[in-house]
DNA sequence: TAGAATTAGTTAGCATAGCTAACTATATTT
DNA sequence: AAATATAGTTAGCTATGCTAACTAATTCTA
């Protein structure tokens, strides 16, 4: 009769992490976000350049699924970093197709990019003792899987 | 002689921490805003309005500090918020300075607004065992204490 | 205490990023 | 061959971020 809750949680506490992580997801971004504009490019640019450096080339749509975003947004994204010589479209054999690949100078860009927001983290975890580095290595694992489990 | 490194880190296990929080923030962010647009209102908005609702009346320039934008940035978003009848403006003795405050509707609306956006984390949360939500709970303290340290 | 400097907030103007709706062009299905 | 589906673009809207330049009020200082 009971339905025995077998979590931690019941939702209270579900709820208490649930909102401690987006709002340092929140807040996280915000300040790490200070380091893109010397880059001269933007956070949702630079995640999407990644994605053809780390991922490989793969079509306007696969990389809007990959940044959930919708195709009309990242087709703006993708103008933009072709302006800038950061990505290349390759035509295939389905003519309404296009791969996109990263140049050599958005993979070099990107790294930089990258480089100044993850620095400004690995400042700040620098200063954390041992212990707490094994919890921020744990923390980083179950935000991945966290992450993967969103719906999407 | 040897600059001993006491971190487990050296540097790349510090720079892969690092990065991993960098994307799951992003990720998790972008997922979680889909459920944003139902409540009518911007992830800026509703992340200030949480400041007032649950850190109570302050000045435009102390809420744009918590939310660490500009002050025209905030000036923005609090014109948006009071033509929606979430705040309201009070003067204060200093008449250049305004102190902001969360309507009944506001804290109904963020409850709302918010609720949606941590319950998909909720809905996610709930599918993990005892042992992760450990984990989870560990996660989410370690990153509002990241979140703590970072330079502002 | 008059004038200078500072402080709070706004306005204007720009860029990025998100969306939907509607379009073109190509491929696929019937 | 015609209908349908798919890939990407264009147009137009909104929200958010910024800096520079402004107004009004307050505080400092000579």
């Amino acid at each position: 009769m009971v339905k025995r809750k077998s979590k931690i949680s019941a939702d209270p506490e579900a709820y208490r992490i649930a909102d401690l992580l987006h709002s340092a997801a929140i807040h996280l971004l915000r300040k790490v976000r200070a380091q893109d504009r010397s880059a001269g490019i933007g956070p949702a640019q630079l995640s999407a350049l990644s994605v053809l450096v780390f991922g490989g080339p793969r079509s306007l749509k696969e990389l809007a699924q990959a940044e959930q975003v919708r195709p009309p947004t990242m087709s703006r994204i993708v103008v933009s970093l072709e302006r800038a010589h950061l990505l290349r479209r390759q035509t295939t054999d389905d003519k309404r197709r296009m791969l996109l690949e990263a140049t050599a100078r958005g993979k070099k860009i990107l790294q930089e990019g990258r480089r100044k927001r993850v620095e400004m983290l690995v400042r700040a975890l620098q200063e954390f003792s041992d212990d707490e580095l094994r919890e921020a290595a744990t923390a980083a694992e179950f935000m991945r899987k966290l992450v993967g489990r969103l719906e999407s």
